[in-house]
DNA sequence: CAGTAGTGTTAACGGGGTTTACCGTAAACG
DNA sequence: CGTTTACGGTAAACCCCGTTAACACTACTG
């Protein structure tokens, strides 16, 4: 179907030589700017404005990205466990920890900016978030290999019922019935907890012995192994922990 | 004490004005600059370099009084509640979240800046951070009252023994006998979990109708409940902290 | 072929942090 | 007391930034 005009696709090249040399930027280390975006690519800065309304809008283009790109790790993470949910998830929590805190620029881009501010683009874009979608796939596998105990639609605590009817996070939910909304309760919470170690540990906001250690993480990890219904492979699950750390 | 000769004075006076003006700069709404600052005072850009080495630096400055103010707010809530410190450390937490939901640019410079980059004054400053020494307090004051369950030194799991030996963060080491020491293991995790959803929700990575009714933040303390040990008055505590996010 | 839309340029504006050189004045000293 | 020194300020400049306006070339379109 890529049968557009020459123009079409021209443009169409040179609007993904931005966001790839943008990100080839950051990974250098350097700052993020239209002037150096332009110089890296033979143009000069204005030109930038005929693919990007503004800066702003370029820093989610290129946030989007990156959430694409990190999550293709988090996947070839899982992948080495296929056909082991279980471990697959915690591989790819471990794989999102290691990216945050090899990458702690662009882990403060994607999820450390905040999505109210910049307008609409950005509020659009993370509806469809790779990494998110990609988590709450994780966790639909592991609930088919072996069921996580979740809430009925009506133990849910008041006020969740609307986000789990219609979520705003991009979910498949062709895979989940009515009856399983109730798990989409339980996969925010885990998210909820791993952001927030996450975040921690890759803005240092603990003591940095900790963070060294993994011991905070490996924590956090074992308190969500309940919920998930995964108590009888928990010491297992844990060491598997331990060696996707120190990888 | 305050012996100090004239100039010494007239230049404490001014640095505090710089620093109170940038507070008064970022409560407006408006940016952060050297320049906007002097003009604020009636200055140029080029005289705050008598009594900043840079803008970091003056960032660093900042987020430290702002850490400092806050932290008042955060006594002001617990001490609706003085001679209960339970309900003291719920509202503190509950007041914790509002200010960082109703101030997120600050909120973000204090507790979002990676403490790693800025190189030597943050790292000091935020050992004597004001706001995780009052929260520290805090959960010592509840153990006095209720003993928390803690483990012993050789229960701690791997890695966390030094941190409770030579803690770098602020806390009333006279408070807590060596046999106590497991308790500052329960205060990191509560404080990872705290600063986590708070963070989780202040950047707005969950769906908003979850920040709005609060149900992530309070399902966040409920699990807290019990490594506090106080299981027993949960149903009171929690009803609590509904009337603290109503306020 | 003429016209037009698309894609780039240069020049410029206003605003950042920062450095340099300079200048009064208040403190310190003999 | 006068002289010297150090401090706290200024103006000008430098180099960066995002952004806009005016203009030119080029390639599609009728």
């Amino acid at each position: 179907m890529p049968t557009a005009t020459r123009r079409e696709r021209q443009r169409e090249a040179t609007f993904e030589e931005i966001v790839s040399t943008s990100r080839d930027l950051l990974a250098a280390g350097e700052e993020l700017s239209l002037r150096a975006i332009a110089a890296r690519m033979g143009m000069t800065a204005p030109a930038l404005y005929r693919y990007v309304a503004n800066y702003q809008e370029l820093v989610d283009l290129v946030a989007f990205e990156i959430d694409k790109a990190a999550t293709d790790l988090f996947r070839a993470a899982a992948d080495r466990h296929r056909g082991d949910p279980a471990a697959s998830a915690m591989a790819a929590a471990v794989a999102f920890r290691r990216w945050g805190q090899e990458n702690p620029r662009e882990f403060g881009l994607v999820f450390a900016n905040p999505v109210a501010e910049s307008a609409c683009l950005r509020r659009d874009l993370i509806t469809i978030s790779h990494s998110c979608r990609f988590m709450n796939d994780l966790l639909i596998d592991l609930h088919e290999r072996h069921p996580i105990p979740h809430p009925t639609r009506d133990e849910l605590p008041p006020g969740v019922l609307e986000t789990v009817v219609d979520p705003v996070m991009p979910v498949d939910l062709d895979r989940l019935t009515d009856e399983n909304r109730g798990l989409l309760w339980v996969f925010m919470r885990v998210w909820a907890a791993l952001y927030g170690v996450v975040t921690l540990e890759v803005f240092g906001h603990i003591d940095p012995r900790l963070i060294e250690s993994g011991v905070m993480f490996r924590d956090m990890i074992a308190n969500l192994l309940t919920p998930l219904g995964l108590t009888e492979r928990a010491e297992e699950l844990l060491a598997l922990v331990g060696e996707e750390l120190n990888r």
